[in-house]
Formats: structure tokens, C-alpha cells, sequence
DNA sequence: AAATTATATAGAAAAATATTCTTTTATTAT
DNA sequence: ATAATAAAAGAATATTTTTCTATATAATTT
């Protein structure tokens, strides 16, 4: 799908806060609501707006501890790898997992409660999974910066 | 402030999905619109649900490559950090930018075009930023989870 | 170039939702 | 038990979303 510049404002600022009106948005890009109203619904049946979330804090949520963590699989082969990949998704605690280039094969984001609680699931969820070769975590002892949005120029 | 169970499982539905009308959050949760709406403020009023956001397919805009960049710095005195942090949070193609224990000091996520766009913002962007000591860079081959919920059980 | 088709926009009307208000119910403390 | 407090429900109101119709703009065909 072609974006021009108005959809792309747009996606900026749904990216910013998605809980605007369409009122509010129509304001802001000098637009009727309908316009907007039509933009939108086409950004989201061609899968450009994917999804909607709330974001939580996660200090209050008493979840205010994360580490990347990087592995290595034992072996390649590709049942190990869809195996490994589809138990990692499951697990709560993982954010996100990327295959990645370099030294690991993988490099994860996990969060939890506290360093206790990452202890728990290293030895009881993560390295459960088979065919972990090995681990290597980095904690996170500041979050300078943490975004979703894309700057669409 | 604390959350009872019903919180909490009014949170992951936000989570997954910030869109879902008061009623339909109503009828799954087994209460009436003005509990949840009163809810949802009070979560917010408390910093709970710190904000809604779209989620855009990074594919559809022609954002399809990622990359962890590690970052040594130069020198750790106080100013040094300081503007650095400032410096890196202002590129938009730093999504994420956390402060890490390990050999690096910090641990970013860049989102970007393709690789070349990725060599234009480590030449003319993030390198020019003062105080960088060394780098080291691991592409993203593949997404294999990617989630911004934490479950509150 | 004129006519035609498709596309985007605007404004008004209708439908649905969010928000407020009042009453009721449940919970906690005295 | 009784009073005070907090949470929830239902009804009333205010906003917003969504649909509908009309108009303008751009692209396409003849």
C-alpha cells in the first residue's frame, strides 16, 4: 500500500496515542472527521496498523527487572530450531526473541520481578527447553529509552 | 497501588488489545460498563497504564531491518553519560536504548529501511555522536516473538 | 478535450460508546 | 449491629464512531 504524507502523519501520531479521537486528530492534520475515519480503517484493513495496546508500567506492576539473554542452540537442525523457537514464544517472560547474526543464535528480552524471579526462570523455564547449547545474560540497569514508533518522514 | 485479580486480567486484555469497547471488556470480565470504566480511570489515574499505542507493521512502511548495537563508551564520567544518553535517545532510529552490565555499556535496538540505510545511520548518525568508544552490531535474521505485554497473573 | 469512472472529502444523520449521575450493594471499621 | 467507605449497577446524558448522501478532485477512457 501507498502511504502519502497525510497517512503518514497520521500513523505518527497514532503511534504516539492511539486513544485520540478522531475529532482531535482531524484537528490536528486540518481534515473532517470522515476523513480521517476512512484513512484509518483503510491503514488497518491493509495491515498497516497492526494492533492497538495499552502499556503498562512496569514498576507498578511489580515486574521491574530485564535482561537480554543471549544463546546458542546445541545443534541446527531444523526440527531443533522450530522446536526451540515454539517453546521460547510460549514462555510469559519473553518479550521478545530474535534470531540474530553473530557469536549466539539468539538474543532474547526477558522480563520479570526482580533478580530472584530471573534466577527461577533460567533454571526452571529457559534452560528446561532442550537443545540449549548455552547462555549469556546482560541485565538492564537503567531503561535510557524504550519506544514503539517508527518516525514515518 | 494494588491490583486485585480483576485488575489484573483488565490489564492483559489491554494489553493485547487497547481497542475493545467498555462492553465487551464488560461482558468478558462478568461486570458492568461503569465498574470497568471506573476501573480503567482509576489504572490511569495511578500511572498504571502509563499509555495506548498503534502498533504498525514495520514491513508495510518499509522499516524491515533491525539491529542490536552494542555501544562501549569512551570515557564513564558523569557528563560524558549524560549527553550521550540524551544524543542517542533523540535518533529515531533508536527505538530502544538501555544501560546493560557486561563488557558493553549499553545494549540498542535500530530499526531502519535495509542495511544500507542501517550504514547510513551508523556512519553519519550514531558514530558521530561524541564519546563512542567501540561498537558491535547483530542483525535481526528473524522475529520470532515480539511483544510489548507483561502477564499479571 | 469531453465524458466517465474512480477516489477522496465534507457535512449531516444514525448508531454505538463513553461518561456522568443516582441508587443500590457490598465491605470495613467502630 | 451500625455507621462510614468503597465498589458496582442501571439510567440519563454527552461524545464519538460509523454510515449515508452529496460534492469535489483526480485519473482514465473515448
Amino acid at each position: 500500500m501507498e502511504l502519502d504524507p497525510i497517512d503518514k502523519a497520521l500513523l505518527n501520531l497514532l503511534q504516539q496515542d492511539s486513544k485520540q479521537t478522531n475529532k482531535a486528530l482531524a484537528y490536528r492534520l486540518d481534515m473532517s472527521v470522515t476523513a480521517i475515519f476512512e484513512r484509518i480503517k483503510k491503514l488497518e484493513n491493509n495491515g498497516v496498523l497492526k494492533k492497538y495496546v495499552a502499556l503498562v508500567d512496569h514498576k507498578v506492576v511489580d515486574k521491574n527487572f530485564s535482561a537480554f539473554c543471549h544463546i546458542k542452540l546445541a545443534q541446527h537442525s531444523r526440527d531443533f530450531v522450530v522446536k526451540f523457537e515454539k517453546e521460547v514464544a510460549k514462555l510469559p517472560e519473553v518479550l521478545e526473541c530474535h534470531h540474530i547474526s553473530g557469536d549466539y543464535d539468539y538474543l532474547l528480552k526477558v522480563v520479570v520481578k526482580d533478580m530472584e524471579a530471573f534466577r527461577e526462570f533460567m533454571v526452571n523455564k529457559l534452560t528446561s527447553i532442550q537443545h540449549i547449547g548455552s547462555t549469556h545474560s546482560m541485565f538492564v540497569i537503567n531503561e535510557v529509552k524504550n519506544s514503539t514508533a517508527l518516525e514515518l518522514a
